[in-house]
DNA sequence: CATGAATGAGACTTCATTCAT
DNA sequence: AATGAATGAAGTCTCATTCAT
């Protein structure tokens, strides 16, 4: 899953030890970047960190741009691996899909929103050929709500005038958003808060992806089910009628 | 309405010519800032586009960091007297929240996507008093909408039982989500696209804003006309039933 | 003559002040890069020796090589600047070569012998793409031998049965070799005793370019002549046979 | 007949096996510094070609100086040897000087003339002593032909007017050059071209080598020769008078 | 012994910023 | 008022060398 090139790097241990430490590296990698963004982070700051040289990171990492993209993998790696292997496989449409908002809103709040900053800033640069890496991750991490969503048009408990993207960024889009305030507004969120804030969004959101026709069919069904009513009470009506 | 934050930090020249000479100067500072990010714009870039000197920048603003924020604070003006202008004052409440939506996308496409990363980016850096800034611009920009919200609350054509942070998210971070993915997959959206793409937002967002009891309001009002149309039937049943 | 890009560096001065500035760049570069050769040349030392801070070098130089190119070209400008003012048109191929010679050894040695080592250290180099504009210098560099060594060929003074490429091996080695010898061993030659190495030298060279047939030319003649001497002497012993 | 100079710097073990170490790096040194010279041969690549792990190489040397050091000792080691096995004691000083001019220029293309340049760019660094090391090996490297040279000057088949040291650089110069001639221009000399252009070179230089008044000398020799055999001749009629 | 792994020292280069003209 | 020119500070990366295993 990891997309470490091997190429002729001058030195790239891969012992047992070794691997504590390209964890280590990463791990501090992860905070440091996060915390600054790509260009303010700077690779002694990621060094002391991880309590190496600087020399080490890059006997490990071929370079600061590398590192980074190691970083915005494993993190992608992390949610896709966490959709892939919780996704209620037999569960209904709903349920998957609330699974997919929670888990990603849970896993995001982690890690805080600087990755997803990184994510964004980095992504754009075209100059830095992280964007191809990033174009697939992106693909992988989003399939799942894409199958869902799929998966319920075709079952017809999602609306199908609207194309598949926007109801992808529908999704995506408050769930960053919902980060990003609570970033910029530097309040910490709480657990519950955001177990609160997860629900809600599924509520929100599930609506939206309804049919638009389904209030309408609610209303006709409603109405065909008291005229079927009528008749069979004016039927009755009728039956005992001779009657009298 | 221009959020001019420090001035006469140098020289800061009052002339007219001086004010063409900012205007140059944001101009180029907001083209390039949007199109490299912070960090990779650099100062002689911006003085190039502008078409003066790389001193003559500094003589106008204390430092790259300043220029970033006007550039910032300028495009939030931009925006935010947009809504303030041309929202329709007497219009329904889903006139104004299509109003704010088409508006906010099509201005957003007009300058890329690259400042909304630069807000992004830079946002976050603790260590520029940009945010308390930032902070109370982006209260300003989201406040037309939410006003628009507490309106549709309090008339019972939006949800009430979800915070209208929430709400905010819901609506911007599918707009911000739709702008990122057409950059990202580097596609140039027309204009007949945008619309399109407006429309199909407004009309999906609306409908997640609508009360979740829409459905058993419908129901329930339907039932009750129902009802109230049993009762004046039997009424009037009763009332030929004296005659019989 | 300069081999000066100007590429979209981001400042090249250009003013009067600055071609000073140029100047004492390169005098300080040919000075270090002669002493210790182009790795253990350090930017901040040539930025020393001229007296300005390490970015200034690097704002009128695109790079540590491109400094260095420059140190080698003009040095090359120098050598052939002076081969092209001074050479006597109107002398003979003897009094040509003999300038030449003398020239080149002399401007050698007032530059010590550190950029011949550059060049001939840095001509190599292949991932250099100094070497594209090296070959060129080096052929302008050697053509004003070449000339006289042709012209001599077909005026008969210089021999045909060598081709010209070993001829002016032949001539440019010895000079480079002394040059060499001399640093080796750190021998300060003097005035006087450039000039004398420098006539022995023409001397040595000029027997050995001579057409190798001069003296196989010279015994024939003699044996011609003694041949001719005993037949005349025969036919007057013949003579006075009859006689005796 | 090595010129091992600082030794038992650190471990340097003395077993047989140890020996075939030190061979291997000293032949994946002598490779890589005559390909890429001192500053670009990496310990790292050296020890990769050796097959061996790089700290191994600084437990045989003291460091890549030393390394480089040794390299060009051995090559010195075997032209030297070349020099002092195959040199035709008994032939004349012709034959004598034409073997030390082609078995030098044989040697030299076979290794390339990396380590020509080698030796002329790590000769000049004054702070390592190496050059005292190169020095003596410089001696010993010219001394044969200096030794033919004085020979030759004994007796009298080469000129004594010019400083021997001269004449060494008259013949070295141009093989090196010759070599770095064929080197610049990328052109792969064949056996062929090379065994001619060393007859070729051998001619010319010899032609130099000659005393100045060698046809003057020619010509008196062959007075001298027509002289005595006129004697003999009158002698030998005289011989014959008695009988008259 | 051999080596995997770590690192200190330093090189080149960039750029925001200042100041004299 | 504008700028040409200079620079301090900082950042990424390389590599010879060391040491514990």
């Amino acid at each position: 899953m990891s997309t470490q090139s091997t190429a002729t790097r001058r030195r790239t241990p891969a012992g047992v030890k070794s691997q504590q430490r390209v964890k280590d590296i990463l791990r501090a990698g992860r905070e440091i970047f996060a915390e600054k963004g790509y260009d303010d982070a700077t690779s002694a700051e990621i060094a002391q960190r991880a309590g190496i040289s600087e020399a080490t990171v890059f006997s490990y990492f071929a370079g600061k741009r590398e590192l980074c993209a190691r970083v915005i993998a494993d993190w992608y790696d992390e949610i896709i691996d966490a959709f892939e292997t919780g996704l209620p496989r037999d569960g209904s449409v709903r349920q998957q899909f609330a699974f997919i908002v929670r888990t990603h809103l849970r896993l995001m709040l982690v890690n805080g929103t600087g990755l997803c900053a990184l994510v964004l800033s980095e992504g754009r640069s075209k100059q830095h050929d992280l964007s191809d890496t990033l174009t697939e991750l992106q693909r992988r991490y989003t399939a799942p709500l894409m199958d869902v969503l799929a998966r319920g048009q075709s079952l017809g408990h999602v609306r199908r005038d609207v194309p598949l993207r926007l109801l992808r960024s529908l999704v995506f889009g408050p769930m960053e958003h919902v980060l990003w305030d609570a970033t910029l507004s530097k309040r910490r969120l709480s657990q519950a808060q955001i177990e609160t804030t997860a629900n809600e969004l599924v509520d929100v959101l599930w609506s939206a992806l309804q049919p638009p026709d389904a209030k309408q069919a609610a209303l006709t069904q409603f109405r065909q089910d008291v005229e079927e009513a009528s008749r069979r009470y004016e039927e009755a009506s009728a039956g005992r009628k001779p009657a009298e």
